[in-house]
DNA sequence: GTCTATATTTGGATAGAC
DNA sequence: GTCTATCCAAATATAGAC
């Protein structure tokens, strides 16, 4: 089960992650294909298992960093480490955080776990003095709209993200300003 | 021709931009699928039609925007209207600004459609006095930002996209304030 | 330019033996 | 739980007549 989801990580490594075909797959671990569904119901479940996956990758991956108790501070980390993560593997990337899946969309109990995921950069926030939710809601967008930028157009580099600490610098003390 | 192109944007809005099928195209104009090959060599041909066929729609559109004479005033209306754009139609707005075809890539002349539909933006920064082509990357990524976390969360909503205005502002003002 | 007919590939999914 | 065999559907693309 676990080394079927690795194996189909990699196809979607190797192929794009709307490139996994279950034949392929079944192979890549010396399957046929018929047995794949011993283990998933469906290719949707696959992908749902793939899902859930990725973000418990990083909610492990959140778990091992070091984040500072200053609240600022620690928003900056999170949101540079988790472009890392994002970027170090574009077709998890493309998974979790982009829509390139067509017709999948992820389980309740999946989704979850990206709200889990998600959950310490509102709290940080909050203890950073960004408690209003459009506050919150532009950190969230700015991050995925700098991934987004340099997946596409400049995916080994650092293009966008290189701006990550001032942007976030500028809407905290936006928000501060307006919420005194 | 055009009229095929105008089908294509009917079913794409129907079954989503990756949802259609040369046999529905063609059916969908009183065709049969093959008729279509002396329209398009390939699909991709289509969809790069398609690509520039969208970007014409928007280049006519900001042909028709009054645009104020003060740049950052203007720069806040192409941003706003650019939004507007991109959310009347998800389907036009996945092929433009999303990557959600997979193996597509428009082609150099279709490309420079969309850079030219760009360039507006960036002149009315420099205008603005924002000149730094880092400056410029940010606000095109905060754009597109907004408009992901729009389309993906909130369709019919305002959610993300009331934040245009105020977070044009803060970026403008930062690159000046660090330009001088 | 449009058609019929077909090639070819590729998918996901199921039946039923072992 | 895994297999063989098969089904079924859908898709792009091509050949060749009219």
């Amino acid at each position: 089960m676990a080394t079927i989801v690795a194996a189909a990580w990699q196809l979607a490594r190797d192929h794009g992650i709307a490139g996994i075909s279950l034949r392929t797959l079944a192979s890549s671990v010396g399957m046929r294909q018929p047995s794949l569904y011993e283990y998933f119901a469906s290719k949707d479940a696959l992908y749902d298992a793939m899902f859930a996956d990725g973000n418990r990758q990083l909610l492990a991956r959140i778990e091992a960093w070091d984040l500072s108790t200053e609240p600022r501070a620690a928003m900056k980390t999170f949101v540079r480490e988790w472009l890392v993560f994002a970027m170090e593997d574009p077709a998890r990337c493309e998974l979790l955080f982009q829509r390139h899946v067509p017709g999948f969309s992820p389980s309740p109990e999946s989704y979850a776990l990206a709200e889990a995921a998600l959950s310490p950069l509102v709290e940080l926030a909050a203890g950073a003095g960004v408690t209003d939710p459009g506050d919150v809601d532009c950190i969230v967008a700015v991050a995925a709209g700098l991934m987004d930028a340099q997946v596409a157009n400049d995916p080994t580099g650092d293009r966008w993200i290189r701006h990550t600490d001032r942007l976030i610098d500028l809407l905290v003390d936006d928000a501060l300003k307006r919420s005194i």
